[in-house]
DNA sequence: ATTCAGTTTGG
DNA sequence: CCAAAC
DNA sequence: GAAT
């Protein structure tokens, strides 16, 4: 690992071939390159600005529109009855049954062996996963291991269509109408809801305690985290140790439940004082599923269902229902027969509420359940077939009566509400406006204390209430209204039946050609095996108005951006593909089928583009609910993600105040909150070109010769950048480098009253440093600049890492993965072998690193100026 | 059914 | 180890 | 959510 050992191979080679010129001033030109020759012709070039459009990132600022209606899907609400529950108590039977036993695995872990992920030298030790750590367990266990189940879910999840029907409170009630919180600002001692002291719901300081979710599941490669438990488990305190599900210990089976719901879900359950688990174990109290009962325990890799015994397995709907009257709704009408007395012909399980509610459970016999080991649940699970019957889930509507507070707070769009987030005004924002020197600390440590007390259990019901009154379960008359509402799958079986069967079709078809034909030129079918990754294109920025799909793109982000707030990274990634292809297809899409046709766009989007042709709208976007309004407001702060937003979205926290008052925040959040306006908006060119210019001089007060170059957006010639990303190096043949300069410059940029705010410093690495900060031309706004001090060798890998976009990273990245190399932003490796989970098993052999041209003459893709790189 | 990039820093 | 960021 |  010593850097040393790559490095020099390469690193003699001239970088005389890299001429770099760098910011100009304001002409800048995007050329640059070092770039050997050959190509160089393509790249000069300005943009052509032909393709289409859009403007990135424009339509985050939108925000959708009037939504009104619908369920939001966010919402936790799904279909089916509303019956009554009652509550009570019941359960704490099972209560805590002791966790530990056995965390599978520990295992492993680090054994030293591990390689060392690619080669990065310097860097920390690398956790490297081994594969999964089934090891150990009894032989049981591995039938959890996925493979073991088998069960094809063919058919995605039918397109249901929930009807809600909501009772319509006459209001009322509690005597608090208000509600709404009126959080003013900060210090009013607001609301007389706090009067109205809960028992002890005090907020454990301990963060951490929410994360305990997949503690284990290791199935899902890269992007999820690994589990850990290593060793103990942590102990989880309850965020609400009088909510209505303390005590419990929740697992979530994810197949069918939208992940957005899901993570909802969870967040109340967690916000109540429920634990939510990923591994089964003998401590769980309650599963939570779609899935029918008699497949359950293969999920949980369980050999049988009679380790279940004794443990609610529940649907969703259990937890909806509880979270909507406050109160835990009693398991019976919700719970899932495991011993499903169908008969087996197949297609006929369905995890339809209706289904259920006949279907006796056939205890079979139950009894022992022996196992006490965890075993790993898996995420991502679907029913062996999930036929609908009905597509409409009955609704009863009973009287329902929810709680007298649940009712009470019917009005949401109260002034303060909407005045609290309206856009830009600073006003709304003190801090912003004040002494940058001392009110950082002054008034929020202050705040801090305070996130101590307790958290109004009151105020979070009306919160609440308000949330599910603003998800359109209530009409503003009285009665029943019902909505329909598409869930996200909709996909009717026959649909799936269909999609499924071209699929079949077309690989039959393609194993066919490819067996007939192997008379393909190599080069073209290289081409071909490649042709879909975004990165063998060119990706040019455009302008959004002149893209002829501007509506459909500007509805299909929005969608987007949702899905990224609610942390469904896939569904994510889809929708950036799709709404990229689009991007860059000139004409209009005016059919389905057109659509379909796109690479990226598949059956569920192109369905959605039919809808906007035809009716200029999109009922999935009008159907986010409010909510989402809140928590993409808050998910827009500097170091505020999907989790913290969804968390204290669940703790009924809905403004800043509510936040600065109540949590507490990281260092970034903090600078985040302070700089919020002017970190919403986009950098004109010119001024990065300018802030560009102050740190060219500051790095070169201390070291003349340094080499920098702005990257990111800038580089791809983009009109507005949303962050400053400077790329800081030297030549080494003098024997002196880049190494320590990067502290430095950040001093003196410091010293000049350029640098107001740090949000990350590099960590002792002297070799690749890393910053980020808040820096402000004099007069100007606060701006993001990102700093990074790279070793000359890898300075072809570093621009192309830096340069992005991401999604051409990520593109280009998994093409190099396709070919068993790997591409970083140290360089380029082949020979990677990949365990279980894509990890690395070794570093394998550099192969480029020096030049952006090597790396992609290395991996076969053509050369790609950075204007074409946006895609 | 599986996969979806690869990494760094703060807490 | 996780969340958030690039 | 799409491609494989
Ligand atoms: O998930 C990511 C994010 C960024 N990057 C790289 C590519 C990107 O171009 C560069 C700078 O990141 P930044 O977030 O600044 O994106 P940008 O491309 O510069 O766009 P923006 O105009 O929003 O700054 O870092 C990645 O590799 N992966
Ligand atoms: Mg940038």
């Amino acid at each position: 690992m010593n850097p040393e050992d790559n490095k020099s191979t390469t690193n003699d080679q001239p970088s005389s071939l890299l001429h770099i010129n760098h910011m100009n001033g304001k002409s800048f030109k995007t050329e640059t390159e070092q770039q050997p020759s050959s190509t160089s012709t393509t790249s000069t070039t300005t943009n052509e600005m032909n393709e289409y459009a859009f403007e990135p990132r424009i339509s985050s600022q939108l925000s959708c529109s009037s939504l009104t209606a619908g369920l939001d899907e966010m919402g936790i609400f799904s279909s089916q009855d509303s019956d009554i529950l009652l509550m009570d108590d019941f359960e704490t039977g099972f209560l805590k049954r002791k966790v530990n036993d056995i965390t599978e695995e520990e295992v492993v872990t680090e054994s030293h062996d591990h390689n060392t992920i690619g080669q990065q030298p310097p860097r920390k030790k690398i956790s490297t996963q081994p594969p999964s750590s089934i090891k150990t367990l009894p032989t049981e266990i591995k039938l959890s291991s996925f493979s073991s189940q088998k069960i094809n879910k063919n058919v995605r999840k039918p397109k249901t269509i929930y009807k809600i029907v909501v009772p319509k409170k006459n209001s009322n009630t509690t005597g608090n109408s208000k509600h709404h919180q009126t959080k003013s600002k900060k210090g009013q001692a607001s609301s007389n809801l706090r009067d109205i002291q809960l028992p002890n719901l005090a907020i454990s300081k301990n963060e951490r305690e929410f994360s305990n979710e997949e503690n284990s599941l290791q199935i899902k490669a890269k992007r999820g985290r690994k589990k850990n438990t290593t060793g103990k488990d942590q102990e989880i305190i309850p965020l609400d140790s009088n909510g209505i599900f303390s005590n419990l210990r929740i697992l979530f089976i994810q197949n069918n439940i939208g992940t957005v719901r899901l993570n909802l879900m969870k967040e109340k359950v967690k916000a109540k004082g429920g634990m939510v688990v990923d591994t089964f174990d003998t401590s769980v109290t309650h599963v939570v599923t779609e899935l029918p009962g008699k497949n359950v325990h293969k999920v949980l890799g369980l050999l049988d269902n009679k380790s279940l015994e004794g443990i609610h397995v529940l649907e969703p709907n259990w937890v909806s229902t509880s979270i909507m009257y406050d109160k835990l709704a009693k398991t019976e009408r919700y719970e899932v027969p495991l011993y499903k007395p169908t008969s087996p012909n197949e297609s006929q399980s369905s995890t339809s509420l209706a289904e259920k509610t006949h279907e006796n459970m056939n205890s079979g016999e139950s009894e022992s359940q022996s196992s006490h080991k965890s075993y790993h649940a898996l995420k991502h699970f679907k029913p062996e077939k999930k036929k609908q019957d009905i597509s409409l889930s009955p609704i009863r509507e009973q009287s329902l009566s929810p709680s007298p507070i649940f009712k009470s707070d019917l009005e949401f769009n109260t002034p303060s509400y909407s005045r609290t987030f309206s856009s830009s005004s600073n006003s709304n924002y003190p801090l912003s406006t004040m002494d940058r020197n001392k009110n950082l600390k002054d008034p929020l440590t202050k705040l801090f204390k305070d996130e101590e007390k307790p958290t109004d259990l009151l105020s979070e019901m009306i919160q609440e209430a308000r949330n599910l009154t603003e998800a359109g379960f209530y009409s503003d008359e009285g009665e029943y209204s019902d909505r329909m509402i598409v869930e996200e799958s909709s996909d009717s079986e026959e649909d799936m039946k269909k999609v499924y069967s071209t699929l079949l079709e077309h690989d039959e078809k393609k194993g066919h050609e490819d067996s007939s034909e192997t008379a393909l030129s190599k080069k073209s079918q290289e081409n071909q095996k490649y042709d879909s990754f975004s990165c063998m294109h060119k990706h040019t920025y455009g302008e959004v108005e002149i893209n002829p799909n501007k509506l459909i793109i500007e509805k299909l982000q929005i969608l987007l951006d949702h899905y990224q707030r609610m942390r469904d990274e896939w569904r994510t990634l889809s929708y950036r593909k799709a709404v990229s292809a689009l991007k860059k297809y000139n004409k209009p899409v005016s059919s389905y089928k057109e659509a379909i046709e796109i690479p990226g766009i598949g059956d569920r989007i192109a369905t959605k583009i039919q809808e906007i042709i035809d009716t200029g709208n999109l009922r999935r976007v009008e159907s986010i609910s409010k909510s989402d309004e809140v928590i993409k407001k808050f998910s827009a702060i500097h170091g505020v993600g999907s989790k913290a937003a969804l968390k204290w979205y669940a703790l009924g926290y809905r403004t800043f105040d509510d936040i600065l008052k109540n949590v507490k925040l990281t260092h970034a959040q903090k600078v985040g909150i302070e700089c919020f306006d002017d970190l919403q908006e986009r950098i004109p060119r010119d001024e990065v070109t300018e802030i560009s210019k102050v740190v060219e001089d500051a790095a070169h007060s201390t070291d003349p010769k340094l080499q920098l170059f702005t990257t990111g957006s800038y580089r791809r010639g983009n009109p507005t950048c949303g962050d400053i990303d400077i790329l800081i190096t030297r030549n080494d043949s003098d024997g002196k480098s880049h190494s320590g300069v990067l502290p430095k410059i950040i001093e003196n940029l410091h010293n000049r009253n350029f640098i107001t705010h740090d949000l990350t410093h590099t960590q002792e690495d002297d070799i690749s440093g890393k910053y980020m900060g808040i820096c402000r031309l004099s007069g100007g706004k606060y701006r993001r600049l990102d700093l990074f001090t790279v070793p000359y060798g890898e300075l072809g890998a570093a621009l192309l890492s830096f340069t992005g976009n991401d999604i051409f990273n990520r593109s280009i990245r998994l093409l190099a993965r396709k070919k068993k190399m790997k591409l970083n932003q140290h360089g380029l490796y082949k020979n990677i072998a990949r365990g279980s989970g894509g990890v690395s098993l070794n570093e394998g052999k550099l192969i480029a690193q020096r030049t952006e041209q090597e790396i992609f003459d290395a991996l076969g893709v053509p050369w790609r100026p950075p204007n074409e790189r946006s895609c």
